[in-house]
DNA sequence: TCTGACTAATGATCCACATAGGGTT
DNA sequence: GAAACCCTATGTGGATCATTAGTCA
C-alpha cells in the first residue's frame, strides 16, 4: 500500500493531524502547521507504520514499530507470543517543534533501521544533517533550556517550551524533561560552535557515523535540527540517504544515549492498575493517580518513563484537555493510556496495590469506552463523497441515472 | 465442562460513475 | 516537449449477507 502525503502528494506521510483527519510528510506538517495560530495548535502525532492511515499510539520496541491502537490489539492484544513485547507509548506534539524537540519525544526515530526501513525515519534522519549545527541555545524565542547535574552525576535538560509542544491543549506549558548520559554533560552547556564539522568528512566513508566519536565529540543538545530547511535537504537526499543507508546517521544523532532502541528500554504506560514504578513515576503529577477519570479531570501530565542502559530519562507532556472527546484519544497515545484505564495488554500487576474493585471498574470502562470509540474514516477524495451522498441508491446499491431508485439522499423519497 | 441456540458485532460485497493518472498519438 | 485524447483503476455510501464473538441454558 503506497500511501502518500495528503498535502503534497508525493512524500510518504509521517505524522496524523487529527484536526485536518490528514496525513502528512514533515515537510508538509511543517509548512501547513507554521500557516497560523491556530493551525500551530493542531497536535498531531506518527502515523501508524502497518495501516498508514490512523495516529499512532504505541511503539513496539521490538518489532521496531508504531502502531496504532487498533493495529497494536491486532498485533498484542491476541497474541500470546506478541502480547509481551514492550512497548512504550507514543506522544504527541502542537506548534512547529525542531527536529530536536521531536527526537525528545520521539527518541526511537534515532534507533537503527531496520530493512526497508520507512521513508519517514529517513526524513528525519536527513533533518538531522541539516546545516544548522547549533547550540542548545538555539531554542526559539520562548523556550528556555538549562542543563545541570544532579547529585547522581546525571545531566538534566530541562527544555522549557511553552512556545512549541506544550502550548497545543490547554495553554499549560510542558516541560521535556532529559537525564541525559554522563558523557554527554561534559560537553559546556550554551557553547556554540559553528565551526563544527558538517557530516561529510574526507578521510573515511563516514567518520561522523563511528558511534564512539559520536558519543564523544557530538551532543544532540548541541544540535539544533532545524525544520525549516527541508527544501534543501531534500535537495541533497541522495546523498544523505546513501550516508543513512550505512546505518550512522541515527546514531549520530541519537538523543545522547537515550535510544528506544537500547533493548533495556522500557516504556511504561500511565494507567491505572498498571506497574507500581510507574504509577509512583506519575504520583508527583496528579495527586490521585488511582483513577484514570481523575487523571483526566485533573489535566495532569502523563508521564512516559525510560529506563536505559546508561539514560534514565522521564518525558512529560501535556496532551490532554477537558475537551477531550473519545474520538480524541487517538490523538495522544499517553492521554489515551490515561483516559481507557488498563490497556488490554497491561501483565497482571503482581505488586498491585489496587483493590480488586478499583481493578474491574477500570477494565470496565476502558471496555465501554473501547466500545463506543469510532475510528475516522479518512475520506481521501471529497469530490467523491459529494457525489455518493447524493447518489440514488437500491438497497443501498447506486443505481444508474434514471432508473428506479428506493432511497434518495436528498429528499428521502422513492420512485415507485 | 461441553454443546447448541441465540444475539450482537464486524467485515465483505455490490452498485454507478466521476475522476485521477498513465499511455498513446 | 507540450497538448489532446483514450483507457483503466480507483473510491465513494448504504444495504445486505456472511462470518465471528459472546452469552446463556
Amino acid at each position: 500500500m503506497g500511501y502518500n502525503c495528503d498535502f503534497c502528494g508525493h512524500q510518504r506521510p509521517v505524522v496524523y493531524c487529527r484536526s485536518d483527519a490528514a496525513c502528512l510528510c514533515l515537510s508538509c506538517d511543517r509548512n501547513v502547521h507554521s500557516a497560523n495560530a491556530l493551525s500551530r495548535r493542531h497536535s498531531r502525532t506518527l502515523l501508524c507504520e502497518r495501516c498508514n492511515s490512523q495516529p499512532a499510539l504505541v511503539r513496539c520496541t521490538e518489532e521496531r514499530v508504531s502502531l496504532c491502537e487498533n493495529c497494536d490489539w491486532i498485533g498484542h492484544g491476541t497474541s500470546t507470543s506478541n502480547s509481551t513485547h514492550k512497548r512504550q507509548t507514543i506522544n504527541c506534539y502542537s506548534g512547529c517543534p525542531s527536529s530536536a524537540e521531536l527526537s525528545s519525544l520521539w527518541p526511537f526515530f534515532w534507533q537503527s533501521p531496520a530493512p526497508g526501513e520507512s521513508t519517514c525515519e529517513k526524513e528525519l534522519g536527513l533533518m538531522s544533517i541539516t546545516e544548522n549545527i547549533e547550540t542548545a541555545s538555539s531554542f526559539p524565542p520562548g523556550n528556555t533550556v538549562s542543563q545541570n547535574k544532579n547529585s547522581a552525576g546525571v545531566a538534566e535538560v530541562n527544555i522549557d517550551n511553552n512556545a512549541y509542544m506544550g502550548s497545543g491543549w490547554d495553554g499549560s506549558s510542558s516541560i521535556l524533561e532529559l537525564r541525559s548520559p554522563p558523557q554527554a554533560i561534559d560537553q559546556p552547556a550554551g557553547v556554540t560552535d559553528t565551526s563544527l564539522p558538517k557530516v561529510s568528512c574526507p578521510q573515511t566513508k563516514h567518520p561522523l557515523l563511528c558511534e564512539d566519536d559520536l558519543y564523544h565529540d557530538f551532543n544532540m543538545d548541541e544540535v539544533d535540527l532545524n525544520l525549516d530547511n527541508y527544501e534543501e535537504l531534500f535537495g541533497v537526499a541522495l546523498n544523505h540517504s546513501e550516508l543513512f543507508e550505512n546505518g550512522g546517521i541515527e546514531s549520530l544523532f541519537r538523543m545522547n544515549d537515550l535510544s528506544a532502541a537500547d533493548s533495556d528500554c522500557r516504556g511504561a504506560v500511565a494507567a491505572e492498575g498498571s506497574s507500581v514504578g510507574l504509577v509512583n513515576a506519575i504520583q508527583p503529577a496528579c495527586s490521585n493517580g488511582a483513577s484514570a477519570d481523575s487523571v483526566m479531570s485533573n489535566k495532569t501530565d502523563s508521564v512516559l518513563c525510560f529506563t536505559g542502559r546508561q539514560a534514565h530519562s522521564s518525558l512529560s507532556f501535556s496532551g490532554l484537555t477537558g475537551e477531550s472527546s473519545g474520538a480524541d484519544y487517538q490523538d495522544c497515545g499517553a492521554s489515551s493510556m490515561l483516559l481507557m484505564g488498563e490497556p488490554p495488554w497491561c501483565p497482571p500487576c503482581t505488586e498491585s496495590s489496587f483493590q480488586s474493585s478499583t481493578r474491574s471498574n477500570a477494565v470496565m470502562r476502558y471496555k465501554e469506552k473501547k466500545k463506543t470509540r469510532k475510528f475516522e474514516k479518512r475520506v481521501r477524495y471529497a469530490s467523491r463523497k459529494a457525489r455518493a451522498d447524493v447518489r440514488k441508491r437500491v438497497k443501498g446499491r447506486f443505481v444508474k441515472a434514471g432508473d428506479a431508485y428506493d432511497y434518495d439522499p436528498l429528499n428521502q423519497t422513492q420512485s415507485f
